[in-house]
DNA sequence: AACCAATAGTTTTAACTAGGACTGTTTGAT
DNA sequence: ATCAAACAGTCCTAGTTAAAACTATTGGTT
């Protein structure tokens, strides 16, 4: 009996029992719960900081440019154009941002930090980085190099 | 100024640009990229199959158990209570759960399959642990074993 | 110039999300 | 027996999310 058939067999035949035990599904659960568990870490310093989390994504991807297109800015932050847009909404409410109209395109509006969330961006960023770095300094070069080898290769798998 | 160790002050002094140069900010982004990839891969068909990501969530939860609570459901699918309670709302709105009072406790509401809720989960749990091995299944034992562990490996120092 | 297609953002809708306030129930202590 | 604390779930608020419909602008074609 060759490989293939089974396989095929098997997809067809599979049932919630077996489905369960899967041994893939091991796998896939660490990367579920390792990603919450930085998820569970991550975020409420991130809103301590006085920010939501795709809030500060779009106010570091901002950080040391010269300003960004809404389209640019979505596609960097990986959020939908119209989700972007209440995004952009509140922080420009919070007075971190500014849309401009460049006079080439009107269709456009360029995204810049304003003073304050020039300042937000140099006080806030680092600090996370640095809060970040607190857990991440108990892995060793090796780690960190063995770790992302292991997760390029299972992001391959979905390409 | 009461115990100012080394590393606080490394801490204090990170600017913008050598923060984002940290050695772990690849292997982060890894693990985001990574996940994220999953999900692009997962939920699509999730969607397909006429259910949203959390919807499945408790539907596959809830297979195979004869109930549970609200707050043990909330705890294994990882959502907030009061999140959880508009998902079922929704599920019980398609008919594929419903919410009995135990005598014994009147606070509580066990939430059980309906038998269209079981139909569907026999057919839609199976089907996409089906469409989730055709990737995995470009992985052989050894590199599961291995992400595995990486990834446990990760998950540790946010404990 | 007129028109059409592509582009850039916004709006709408339905769902999910956490946190905290709130209602009702149960349990434990005095 | 009463009262307080803990518990279970819902409601409310503010924010995020994608998809699709919509408005306005631009560029290319005739």
């Amino acid at each position: 009996m060759s490989k293939k058939s089974i396989t095929s067999e098997k997809l067809a035949k599979l049932n919630p029992q077996s489905a369960a035990k899967q041994p893939f599904m091991k796998t896939l659960r660490s990367l579920t719960t390792t990603y919450q568990a930085f998820c569970a870490y991550d975020e409420p310093h991130i809103r301590e900081l006085g920010l939501t989390p795709p809030q500060f994504d779009v106010l570091c991807t901002l950080g040391n440019t010269s300003g960004m297109f809404m389209h640019q800015l979505a596609e960097r932050t990986l959020v939908t154009k119209g989700t972007l847009t209440g995004i952009i909404d509140r922080l420009e409410q919070k007075g971190l941002v500014r849309r401009e109209v460049p006079p080439e395109n009107r269709r456009c509006f360029l995204i810049v930090l304003t003073p304050e969330g020039e300042q937000v961006f140099q006080d806030v960023f680092p600090a996370h980085i640095s809060y970040l770095k607190e857990r991440f300094d108990q892995l060793d070069a090796a780690e960190l190099e063995q770790i992302e080898s292991a997760l390029q290769r299972l992001r391959q798998i979905f390409n």
